[in-house]
DNA sequence: CGCCAGGTTGATTTCGCTCAAGCAATGTGG
DNA sequence: CCACATTGCTTGAGCGAAATCAACCTGGCG
């Protein structure tokens, strides 16, 4: 009775994609558009399930066209952290693709998601045939090592107020409407536990956060939804916690 | 009186760089290599100097001949981590050389150090020319960015004494000596402050962390000398905290 | 000599975790 | 259709680990 996108996306075309301009895919000529188009594998997935699993021998990579992914990883106590999210455009598994290495860290739609997989063997042949595709992930893992390494920092440093303060300025750029007199309206893409996971708290810390954040009518949550009085409240929340 | 290595190596040559092998420029031919030798300048690093400071501006990327090397960040309250260490053969700064943005780390000196400096036209002239080059970047990024990762599930995930015992784990493989019986003789290249730095705590927390080694008879600190009854008993530590 | 940075120690506090219970929404099988 | 599990979230009580604040000690150095 499941009545989601079809399963056989495999009609789309890599030509028509319309979010290749934001893929590393942007700088291929047609000729090896073509063969792009010919090595991928466009499938659907449903919220909560897994892409590929930690410890999984990587095949290849993987192309966000639609939907949202959530990037875990995990210790071996069973604790997990959810490392950063993925729209589309985005690629996956690429760090381990290219270093030869299995999966470390796995990834699972967090809403109904189209992604391509493209296996390691086309890959090698475009990079070896387009050396700007390879620049282009030179970028993109250095804009991820940028944002490990703030997360790092912010893990170890700051409060869990202002983390979560922090992650809702973050998702306010794709999913908050923003009043003029700043009052902000959030519809959260995550649930409580994976905002836990996030920010590196327990569930049971994040209800009470949010409980905080409600007793100092910062915002007020009902289900999914945000209602922020005012955003300037969490920039200062975030400074404040930085020292002004 | 300060009596260090001479301040002008400028006579060292790529050709003849001993750590040449361990670096992304092992890829070069001989032409490239008289490109990246005539652009490169050689300088040698007392402990505690800096090489380039967060938001400086990036002018080029940092190869380190010889000594040891902090990668530091701060946050606005001035607390700072210790990103990761650099040793012969690491390249510092081509994160934010390859995105054009400004430094968003430091680099300091812990010991003396000898560190070559390519500007960034010389960089980018040879990474058009040699697309190998890119993918060599490209490795390194990946492991780096693998590496942060990790630090984040460990410093959320892991108490501070498994986080301490990894950490003398890591230096074992570069700066310690294992006897058949499972000992190790330690000589740490780091103060306690940068040690703390390292896994995330403040200095007292060092200390304090410190002595409920010795306490527990796993190690003895003699200034920088460590002694370690047995690995087993840091491995232990860890595996302890993970959930055996 | 006095100063100062690096390190240690103690007392106290605070933040987030653990454990435990309860609750609402959803699903399942008889 | 109801009894019952299951799952996600919240709440409370108590605990524990690390931060904070403050004092003090050491060795190096001007």
């Amino acid at each position: 009775m499941m009545m989601e996108g079809s399963r056989s996306s495999s009609s789309n075309s890599c030509f028509t994609c319309q979010t290749r301009g934001r893929t590393e895919w942007c700088v291929l000529t047609d000729e090896e558009l073509k063969l792009l188009d010919k090595g991928k594998v466009s499938r659907d997935y449903l919220p909560g399930e897994v892409i590929f699993h930690e410890a999984d021998a990587c095949q290849g990579i993987h192309c966000i066209e639609s939907g949202l992914v959530g990037v875990r990883k995990m210790n071996a106590n069973g604790q997990e952290i959810l490392l950063r999210l993925g729209y589309p455009g985005d690629t996956l598994g690429y760090r381990s693709m290219l270093s030869g290495d299995d999966h470390n860290n796995s990834a699972e739609a967090l809403e109904p998601s189209e992604i391509c997989f493209i296996d390691a063997a086309t890959v090698r042949t475009l990079l070896t045939r387009n050396p700007t595709l390879g620049l282009r992930f030179l970028n993109h893992a250095a804009t991820d090592l940028s944002a490990a390494e703030d997360k790092v920092l912010q893990s170890t440093t700051l409060p869990v107020r202002a983390r979560f303060a922090h992650l809702l300025l973050v998702l306010k750029d794709r999913y908050g409407v923003v009043g003029e007199d700043g009052a902000m309206v959030l519809e959260l893409p995550l649930s409580r536990q994976d905002m836990a996971a996030m920010i590196g708290i327990r569930p049971e810390s994040m209800s009470r956060t949010i409980r905080s954040f409600e007793d100092d009518e910062i915002a007020r949550f009902t289900g999914r939804r945000v209602h922020v009085r005012n955003i300037d409240d969490l920039i200062e929340e975030l400074e404040l916690a930085e020292g002004l």
